[in-house]
This record gives C-alpha cells, structure tokens and sequence, in this order.
DNA sequence: GCTGTGTTACTCGGATATGATTTGTCCGAGTAACGTTGG
DNA sequence: CCAACGTTACTCGGACAAATCATATCCGAGTAACACAGC
C-alpha cells in the first residue's frame, strides 16, 4: 500500500504555486520542467487539483495553474485526497458473512470490529494530515533550502509564470 | 492506496486463533472454508504471518497455525507489517534534485520538508494501530457477536484444530 | 508387543496466470491573448 | 484608428499503451501423524 507519486508531484507543485504572486498563473509545462517530470501525466494530477477546487486555472496563452486559497486555508489532507481519493484505505468485505454457522437470513448490524478499528486507525492518519498546512510545508522549505538557491528558483518561476 | 485484502484476512484468522486452546492447531483450509476464502491464497497471508513470527506452524496432519503470543501480545500493527510489509506509504523520490536551478554537485542534506510531513502521518496511523491489541478485538466481537453464534463457531473450530 | 515402512494430510515455496491499478503517451476540442488584416 | 479574423499557446478530457502490483491457481518437496506389515 503505497500512495500514487502523483501525490508527491501535488504537493510539490503546490509548494511553487504557494510562492506565487497575486493574480498570476504558473503552467503545467513550467512546473514539469521544474521537476523534471512527464507533462501530460502531471497534468492529471494537476486536473485532480483543479476538479477538488484546490486550485484555478485559466486558458490560452499565459494561462495555467494558481491556488483557489491562501496556503494557510490548504491542507496536506486536501491535496491527498483530491489526488488519491477520500476512500478509505481499508475496505471491509464483510467475510464474517460465510462464518458456516451463520443462521440463514442473519443480517448484520453494524460494520464488524476489525474494519472499525482499521477505520480509527485511518481517521487517525488523515486527523494528521488535516493539520498541517500548506504554509507549513513553505516555511520548512525557507529553513532547510539555501536562501541563493531559494531566491534563484522563486525568479525561475517568475519569468515563466503569466 | 488500499490496503490488500490479505490484511483483513489477516486479522479474521488471528482473531479465530485467539480463540483457540493452548497448544491446538487450525489447519489453513479450516480457516479457508469458515471464511470462504480460497485456500491457496490464504495460505500466503498466513504464510507472512508465520514469516514474520506472529504464529507457529506444525506440518503433518493435525498440523496448521496458532498464534506464537498471547493475544494482549499481539497488534494491529503486528498483523498489517506482518502482511502489508514495513515500508512506509510514502515514497520520497526527491523530485526537488531536478530543480534547474540547483548548482552542480549540490548534495541534499536530509529528507525534504514534504516527506517528513508525510512520514509524520504515517507514523500516526501506525501508532493507531500499534494500540490496538489482539485482544481488543476479540473483546469487541465478542461484544458484537450474538451469544448462540459466538458458541456454534468456536465449536465448529474445535472439532477442526487438531 | 515392537519396530520399520508406507500412506495420508498438512505446510512451505516456487512457478505461473489473470486482472486491476499505476504510470505514461498521444491527440483533438475548446479558449484566451496577441498579432494581423481590412475597413 | 478600430473591428474582425487568424495564429498561438495553453487547459481539458478521452483514448490508449506499458509496467507494476494484487489476486489468484497449481504443483512439487518436505514433514509429522497414523496405519499396517513383519519380526
């Protein structure tokens, strides 16, 4: 079980577009390259962004991606989930259904123990990522890159960004 | 990212062994049939159980599986590593070493603010589960379980544990 | 009665098949900025 | 000078291909209990 990588390349991207100034949109092809990543395919989950409203988005010439929200109002739980989907992880297919002394027409109540206890396990794992936020992940990022590289990436992303 | 159904077969046949006298044995087609799963395949979930030391194994006939610790000794998290494996469920691909503006030779340090974020959730459904004991969940079916049922399937149990 | 042998029923592990999911590519439709043309 | 038109660069969405993983199935090797034969 192991996320899809297109939910690193969400957050990464959004981690960019969080820098970017008012108003101004960052395409696809940028922030591909910016990652060394496949286009077409980054579009998907930049699709998935846009779909879950995480993002906006405008067409043509100089158009491209920027935050529907201020990183403070953006969550590591909404970018999981718009990529990866809000299933859970645990599904439950009820086998204590062909228990052979099962009385016929036994209708189960409520979902069995095992499956709620994974469920608290994964309500636990999204309770985590619900409280970190996306300006959480850029002020980290300030302290740990070098500040010359950091500057030079953000001017990077500038000349590119309409 | 679902976890395999193998997990929760996992920990339908622990919670079956739980159940089962000191020193007696539940052959996989046993714990196959009552939950009407195909046996082979069961096999392999049972077969990452015993690898990993959760439960003992006797070959012959009369041979089969029960539990090498008590079941306050035994987790949740035990049951889905022993299965799922004990690798994290998100993978760092340090996509940030692509960035062009990065200069030549430069080395990262230690693993990127959005892994370690990412981790930090992962480590919270881990110590979800890590708290839920074995026996918590036989107490919980137990609870669940009408009475009649609960006796009819630890009979049908015993007349197979050899 | 006792020992040795064969049979049986099981676990274990490898090989293989199938289907689902992830990853990746390609292309056409729609759209907005911009330049160009015609009045 | 201004409006209409075409070009361009982008997003969006669907179709499709390849690789990987989950889900099975099958079979042979090894093992322990048991039955049975021979002493």
């Amino acid at each position: 079980m192991i996320l899809k990588s297109q939910v690193e390349w969400a957050l990464h991207c959004c981690a960019i577009l969080a820098g970017l100034p008012e108003g101004r949109y960052l395409s696809t092809k940028a922030l591909a390259e910016f990652h060394g990543l496949p286009k077409e395919y980054l579009s998907k989950a930049l699709q998935s962004l846009s779909q879950a409203g995480l993002v906006h988005t405008t067409l043509g010439p100089s158009g491209g991606y920027r935050l529907a929200r201020t990183p403070a109002e953006l969550t590591f739980l909404d970018i999981v989930e718009a990529v990866e989907g809000k299933a859970r992880t645990f599904v439950c297919n009820n086998i204590r259904e062909n228990n052979p002394c099962r009385p016929q027409g036994y209708c189960e109540s409520s979902p069995c123990a095992v499956s709620r206890f994974m469920w608290e396990a994964d309500e636990a794992w999204r309770a985590k990522l619900r409280s970190v936020r996306l300006s959480d992940l850029t002020e980290a990022l300030a302290q740990e890159i070098p500040a010359e590289l950091w500057k030079s990436s953000f001017e990077w992303v500038l000349e590119r960004a309409g």
